[in-house]
DNA sequence: CGCGCGATTGAGTAATTTCAAATCTAGTGG
DNA sequence: CCACTAGATTTGAAATTACTCAATCGCGCG
């Protein structure tokens, strides 16, 4: 059967057998269970990771040492530390399994070559920081112009998948806002929306 | 003398005489003075633009007629409504001079053609693709771990210009609060800080 | 001098946070 | 099947914080 990564990168360019081959030979792969860190904050980054299965959560403890969440990254997401892993910084970050996954791992050495040997690659990449950066200004965007209510009924609407694969106080802490107050959120929409009871 | 646009692509990769050249062709340059509007909602977007000089901001209008700033650009950044230029469909965001600025205009088409013709210049707009993404998620983590006060500190100590350009109006419309918050905000700092009254 | 605009101030209101306690749920062992 | 525990979720009440709306201030310009 095909693989992961071949149907994610043709999704946007074409390869060849001969062409991906070359590709491949820089990614690994690695299983990671429930819990399980891939990047923790202090630490070397080695490498951006492209999830096959599974649910991560890229996070920032505070001086307070509360957790928030940058992003959750689900199958066909590239995550790491980017500024870490392009700088060769200690992470600030930690990028950790919420469930069991499985990633291919590239570190900045292939990317690099990747890049440099096949265009069409550079030319996916750029596709993907595109996409990235927009979907990057549109959480600005939702944090500017949303209240944390509105935010709230906008993961609702459309990515209902996360309120089923994410404890609420994980979600809590990608909006923005305390449990206690996502759970009221929660409980008057539960009424209002005209659920059994 | 040089013109910016070479000395702003070389500050990432190299060109030959003749690779600029091919380059150039593809900008235009423009000129607008306070006020005008480069890119306006529901309008189509032709170009992303290079601020030469002066000083844009990036809007958001919401249902309340309430303006956003999602950012400011000034010299060295590119600028656009990014999923409208790529698009093709009409801009949610409007782009507008804060001070009369000087931009290069650049379209998709010759983004593209550009793109193809030159890895280099490939190369030159995926470094910006990524420090834009990365600067996006730096923001997102700012809106995540700080308050209002601190948010407004920080841009105290890391962008003071935008202080002296830009209208306290601006300024909390960037930073997501109201313009009597960021006043209340601007006067503890006043006295706290230490300058002569 | 007076107008106009941006910035500031004051008072009351709305929303969220915090801290603490109560409740619920799934998994474990008897 | 029931009791029990750990973790997640919910609830309550007080305290903070920012917002809104309205009024005032300060300054440059005609």
């Amino acid at each position: 059967m095909e693989p992961m990564l071949r149907r994610h990168i043709e999704h946007v360019v074409p390869l060849s057998d001969e062409e991906y081959a070359f590709v491949e030979k820089h990614f690994i792969t690695r299983k990671a269970t429930k819990g399980a860190m891939l990047i923790t904050k202090g630490e070397p980054v080695r490498y951006v990771y492209l999830v096959i299965a599974g649910l991560l959560k890229l996070t920032y403890e505070d001086k307070k040492e509360r957790e928030h969440i940058v992003s959750f990254a689900m199958e066909d997401w590239w995550e790491t530390d980017y500024p870490a892993w392009f700088s060769g910084d200690p992470a600030s970050l930690s990028l950790k399994c919420i469930e069991d996954t499985q990633v291919y791992c590239l570190t900045l050495d292939g990317y690099q070559t990747i890049c440099q040997q096949l265009q069409k690659m550079e030319h996916f990449f750029l596709h993907k920081a595109n996409r990235g950066h927009m979907a990057s200004q549109d959480r600005i965007l939702s944090f500017l112009t949303d209240t944390p209510r509105e935010r709230y009924e906008l993961v609702l609407r459309k990515q209902p998948v996360l309120l089923q694969r994410v404890p609420k106080a994980l979600l809590a802490a990608y909006l923005g806002l305390s449990r206690e107050t996502l759970s009221r959120l929660y409980r008057s929409h539960r009424s209002a929306g005209g659920g059994k009871m």
